[in-house]
DNA sequence: CAAGCATATGAACGATGCGTTCACAACGTC
DNA sequence: GACGTTGTGAACGCATCGTTCATATGCTTG
């Protein structure tokens, strides 16, 4: 409710469009990260950019998608997947990286309702898939298809399972937070899984 | 959309709580099911149970905690732990049963856009893990300790992170279908962790 | 058995967002 | 300098929201 909006005054007529194109995800992305996606609309994303709603729509097939875009641009999401040649050690860090964006700033809040918004959006889970995620997990399967090169990982083991026990379970903590994301649970996620937690046969 | 609504004509005045309600869930389950989340709003479900919309927004706070309740009643979800002593035999029973059960059935779909509405809905995040994920997590930790008194699993592990690495690997998947649900992929997560993935030290 | 309380009903309301339409204006190009 | 592309502003009908009100009836108490 209502912080009137910055509403923008401009004369009619054609501006550029790589302009107007900045003006909205810079809007976009403020919004987002000040408010959520809950209130996101076509609405309030135009009149905050200063910008006509019917460009919104010729643009964006829906909220979804123009919510994706403006994340995306807000936060340029640069984790790395580190390789020193110790695969522990660079799980370890990229993990903790991940965790500290995701639960230091309001990015993670937006991603999880991002991926929430995906599930009855299929026009955005599409391209959640892929813009953000396909790519992830191909970054994080070479990194690890690497180890199992040198036998850091055993053989016979599907590297993209790892992936869902790795950053999955991270994921899951976020979307569904019975438990906390801390720095211990990487810890642990990355010892269970290297070492096993079985003993005897 | 619309189907025209099977609108029910009644007369006024006071019916059984009970009565009612039970029309109000049934109503919502069925709409879940056939047609998602997406399209559930207070009014298609007053019209549909036949029911004023006044006595829905007396009741359920939100849209989401409404499909919760009708999700719960339409499921009443009977996912067991079994205990036969193996703790690798009956992750893997549970698992698969629960996989069959997401994949095979709209329960999966219902459930995952449930947890991806709760994530801009937080009275909906509160009911769902009062009411779902707190005591499911509370029933595999349970299963999980005993494993580790009777030394299936090492002693120094932290059972609530194999949750998240079990269970949490196949909602990873759910919500965010970059690679498929199948047995094989539930075997995987059991092996990889019972065992270990790394090889050397 | 009668009185009264609790509760569902139906109808209406203003507000907001949706998604689309339209004529018009200015930018960039040829 | 003419033209086509593209954004602009305004207005629409429609759906849902969340709320209000007087009314009708089942249930319970005395």
């Amino acid at each position: 409710m209502s912080t009137p909006e910055p509403t923008v005054r401009r004369g009619r007529g054609r501006r550029p469009a790589d302009e107007v194109r900045a003006d909205v995800l810079r809007a976009v992305g403020e919004l987002l990260l000040s408010e959520g996606m809950a209130d996101l609309t076509f609405e309030r994303a135009a009149r905050t950019a200063g910008v006509s709603k019917t460009t919104l729509y010729k643009w964006w097939p829906s909220v979804g998608a123009l919510a994706l875009d403006g994340y995306f641009h807000a936060v340029e999401d640069e984790l790395e997947f580190p390789d020193t040649g110790d695969i522990r050690a660079d799980l370890l860090a990229q993990l903790r990286a991940f965790v500290a964006v995701m639960t230091g700033t309001p990015g993670g809040r937006v991603l999880a309702e991002l991926i929430g918004h995906a599930q009855t959006d299929p026009e955005l889970a599409r391209a959640y898939r892929a813009l953000y995620s396909g790519e992830r997990r191909r970054l994080a399967g070479e990194r690890l298809q690497r180890a199992q090169e040198i036998g850091q990982i055993r053989s016979d083991v599907d590297v993209q399972v790892l992936v869902d026990q790795l950053w999955g379970a991270v994921y899951h903590r976020l979307l569904i937070p019975d438990e906390p994301v801390t720095d211990a649970f990487v810890g642990a996620l990355v010892a269970n899984l290297l070492g096993g937690v079985g003993s005897g046969a």
